[in-house]
DNA sequence: CGTCTTTGACCCGCGC
DNA sequence: GCGCGGGTCAAAGACG
């Protein structure tokens, strides 16, 4: 699931309650739960204050660890329903954007009917069935070629740069001011491969000038991975691989950052686990 | 020196 | 055919 382009990145997942009774220091917030654990644990035995301690110290641990564990599986189990739902949305949405479309302008482009979708949207799917429409004037090739995606970028409040870190290398080409947006739009190649077709355009929204709008054109693979990540399907063959140690690093950290800088999402994981605990507790006293 | 960004000019499709 | 508008090119400058 790659959702780093609709999100930001300021968030840590740190545990930093979870960090009992010792000095280590932390660690950026980057390395993650399980890994954070470690320069408490390799404390607690080089310098061991008393048996007593040590031993409450590691009950200590066993529990934070386990508990670790829950919330990792709470967490995975709230992806999948997640990713279900956000299916469930696209479905939706792309029946209703095919109502929209029908409608108005024969306008060769039609992007800016789309401009009032939520910002946390990656409507791939949707987008890319607005070429059936064109089919029978486009050459075939440009059918085969075309798949467009949008993703929805909240920005900082003084950020007027036109650039969306998706953690992938793009190169300018271009930038124009367009009829139906005060906004410059930038028009981005990647720069990873020189051949590749993929392109990205990246525009304000002109209803919410805070948030950039990333639309990405260009083939997908035939492999329509389920992982959520419209954006990873277009941009395939021109990224930089994916499978790489550091590119899933990245992608890990821009997903756990802008999931927990949701308000929303954290009220929400809260209510889960609260009510996880609660359930729990209930059925161990029964 | 190589890479990236900027920006005016140019190209092309579409509507009138 | 002409004008408009979106998209692209490419030279020049900035930057590390």
């Amino acid at each position: 699931m790659d959702y780093s382009s609709c999100v930001d990145t300021s968030l840590d997942l740190n545990i930093s309650s979870i960090r009992v009774k010792s000095e280590a220091p932390v660690d950026a917030g980057r390395s993650g739960m399980a890994k954070e654990l470690k320069p408490t644990f390799m404390d607690f035995q080089t310098k061991p204050s008393s048996k007593e301690e040590t031993g409450a110290l590691v009950e200590e641990l066993n529990r934070v660890g386990e508990e670790n564990r829950k919330l990792t599986e709470m967490l995975t189990v709230m992806c999948e329903s997640y990713n279900a739902l956000r299916g469930q949305l696209m479905d939706y949405m792309s029946k209703n954007g095919e109502k929209d479309r029908l409608a108005p302008s024969k306008k060769r482009k039609s992007e800016s009917s789309h401009n009032n979708n939520n910002n946390i949207a990656m409507n791939g799917n949707s987008e890319s069935s607005s070429t059936d429409e064109e089919s029978s004037k486009k050459p075939r090739e440009e059918i085969i070629k075309d798949k467009i995606s949008k993703a929805y970028v909240r920005t900082e409040a003084g950020d007027t740069s036109l650039t969306v870190k998706d953690g992938y290398q793009w190169r300018k080409y271009g930038q124009k001011v367009t009829r139906d947006n005060p906004c410059p739009r930038a028009y981005f190649k990647c720069s990873f491969a020189p051949s590749c077709p993929v392109k990205k355009k990246v525009q304000r929204s002109i209803d919410d000038q805070s948030v950039l709008v990333a639309t990405y054109e260009g083939r997908a693979q035939s492999s329509s991975s389920v992982n959520g990540g419209n954006t990873s399907n277009d941009d395939k063959s021109s990224k930089p691989r994916t499978d790489t140690p550091e590119v899933q690093k990245f992608l890990v950290e821009q997903m756990a950052s802008s999931l927990t800088k949701d308000p929303n999402f954290t009220a929400a994981l809260v209510a889960a686990i609260s009510g996880r605990m609660f359930q729990q507790n209930n059925s161990e006293k029964w």
